[in-house]
DNA sequence: CGCTCAATTGAGCAACTTCAAAATTAGTGG
DNA sequence: CCACTAATTTTGAAGTTGCTCAATTGAGCG
């Protein structure tokens, strides 16, 4: 294979969206000789919850949701990870089984990062540890918000918010949908309600003339709207 | 002053139940000459959400919460934090404001540290960062599981899971009775719902016989029979 | 002892869930 | 490309759960 390739980290373009920018070249290329790439099909699942990961994924292309099953059986989606991020790394560093489960929402491409080749850089790479837990520390403010919205906003709120954040992470195609499309279950399940609901209140924005739809396809039409109605009317 | 005395971080029993523990003796020093000893009454805040906080708080004696107001004016307890606790190092170490308040919930005694002294520590020994990255992997994956309970689980099990909480972590007085008093607000705010529904809630689980209340004060009955509600009936 | 704030209760309304059934849509094999 | 099955989406309707406002009671404090 060429050295220049894609396939070699240190020329991966990715790799300037993550932490993983801070390491050296040298570190790039043990990780490169390590790392096995995976292609996902859409619904297939990446990791489970309760399983031990013994290495990172890095997203190369396309999207992972990845959720949690609640006691009451229900699963939430927790976050939505796409091209550059890196999934798994919190249980990683905290030697402890993932608490998430990781399913691509359409087909993927990611590499698996063997975790030796993460560990080993936290010991002796101070600029990518920094980087990490600059990136976690974002991650938790993060985390407090959703904290914050879960419990003190209603479902319209909550669903306006998740539309604005797929449009605003995820563009639009060319006919001006929402780029990333969502079964209504897996929008419900990141608002944190049942389907149905979901799918009434989407119609009731519909109604409004807030947005469009076109078979499971989104269309926004007055984010304005949306953003005063995610702040409370 | 005598060189052994508490008031050296050094010497500080507090340093051994969070990341501080990895430093070195010179460097616990260098925080010893810089630190600020603090006394919070009950009520008192020690920090406001968007404040700069140019260092971190170290809880030696005392309880704080720490909450966030939803955009619908609501406050949200994000966390309590207790002795040995660090409360700020998310936004020093993030270099942004802080996302939270913290309000003393009794009488406090903090030392607070510049913050200097923690991103120079951070740049210069690697097992502090280290020991704070596994620290914030930790609390990542607790707010994800908070966030799950939010989205999933009802008042009833929220509150169940907020006694049992407060009893494991603060445990109880010498009557048996919840050591760490909230107000029925404080606990609706952790809930995350309205203090009537927490009053009420809190009413039922006394007919139930899951618990017993006198003043403000809660003592808990049957663990067993929390934990089953917690879990959903 | 009176004042103030927290706790409690009542009642009505709004939001959310659930179950069940009907209407679409997507996927598969011929 | 069509037909057929499986899966999703949509709608209806009832029943809970949770929220809000207003009024009452109670406890702590100067």
């Amino acid at each position: 294979m060429a050295a220049h390739e894609e396939s070699r980290c240190e020329n991966c373009i990715i790799r300037q969206l993550n932490s993983l920018k801070a390491l050296k070249k040298e570190e790039l290329k043990a990780i490169s000789d390590s790392k096995e790439t995976r292609t996902i099909k859409k619904g297939e699942p990446l990791f489970k919850e309760g399983e031990k990961l013994n290495g990172v994924f890095c997203v190369r292309n396309g999207v992972s949701k990845l959720s949690k099953i609640s006691d009451n059986g229900k699963d939430q989606i927790v976050k939505i990870a796409s091209k550059g991020e890196v999934m798994g790394q919190r249980s990683v560093i905290a030697e402890e089984a993932t608490n998430l489960s990781a399913v691509a929402l359409n087909d993927m491409e990611v590499c698996f990062i063997p975790k030796t080749n993460i560990t080993a850089r936290i010991e002796d790479n101070p600029a990518f540890t920094q980087a990490i837990l600059k990136y976690m520390a974002q991650e938790l403010k993060l985390a407090d918000d959703v904290i914050v919205n879960m419990a003190q906003k209603t479902v319209n709120q909550r669903l306006a918010e998740v539309l604005l954040y797929l449009d605003k992470t995820f563009g639009q195609d060319d006919e001006g949908y929402l780029a990333l499309i969502l079964s209504r279950s897996d929008i419900a399940d990141v608002v944190g309600t049942a389907t149905e609901l979901c799918i009434r209140t989407l119609a009731k924005f519909k109604k409004e003339q807030l947005l469009e739809t076109k078979g499971k396809r989104i269309k926004l039409l007055d984010k304005k709207g949306l953003t005063q109605i995610k702040e409370g009317f």
